[in-house]
DNA sequence: AAACTAGTCAACCGCAAAGGA
DNA sequence: GTCCTTTGCGGTTGACTAGTT
């Protein structure tokens, strides 16, 4: 006779991470969730992690779900490959892939050209991270003028110091500024 | 009513990295 | 430096449900 389920330590650590935790959100994702993961999944790709630190009370196992069932399939509905985020029938020049079309060079160099913008955008983002969180350490710790250095080093537009942290934490609206400035933002979609 | 199918989501699995002894 | 444990992650599976035939 068995009482009692049979976990272990890991699968209820996981239990609690992505179900029983109190700060959790549950239900239905909101439009701007939805726009959120599917500009985060276009520059990070299936880091869901990485994805969920920008959706508060989301887990990354809920956002992987959500992406697979619905997102994926919406974004396939609407000829963009969810995988690329690029209509289907031009990534290669041509609907069949082929690449002999005289398309193919420049479609390979804007490819290139995204791809690019895109470790920029994310390699700032990290950079942004690390700043903000020595920073944040500082000012925790009342030494604001040296938050303030090390921020203002970086980005001369600060508001006033009670200010400092909220307008320059680092989101994902400043990847999402970077991509919407290449993909002329989320209209595409249709969402 | 029963069988089948498709969608959803919690849970499991394996791997890698981090941390401590 | 090595081993062991813990933690985090992404891919995958399986149970459950609703809809369809």
């Amino acid at each position: 006779m068995i009482i009692g389920l049979q976990r272990c330590g890991k699968s209820c650590r996981l239990r609690w991470k992505n179900y029983l935790r109190p700060d959790i959100k549950r239900g239905n994702f909101s439009l701007q969730e939805d726009q959120t993961i599917i500009q985060l999944h276009a520059l990070l790709g299936n880091r869901w992690s990485a994805i969920a630190a920008h959706l508060p009370k989301r887990t990354d196992n809920e956002i992987k779900n959500y992406w697979h069932s619905r997102l994926k399939k919406r974004l396939a509905l609407k000829g963009y490959d969810p995988v690329t985020h690029r209509p289907k029938t031009t990534i290669f020049g041509s609907p069949n892939g082929s690449t002999d079309d005289p398309k193919t060079g420049s479609n390979l160099n804007h490819i290139a050209q995204w791809e690019s913008a895109r470790l920029q955008a994310e390699a700032r983002y990290v950079r942004d991270s690390e700043l903000y969180k020595q920073a944040h350490h500082l000012y925790n710790n009342n030494d604001i003028s040296a938050a303030s250095s090390i921020l203002l080093g970086h980005n001369k537009d600060f508001g006033p110091t009670d200010q400092l942290f909220r307008q320059n934490a680092p989101q994902c609206l400043d990847i999402l500024r970077a991509w919407e400035s290449i993909r002329g933002g989320l209209q595409q979609y249709g969402v």
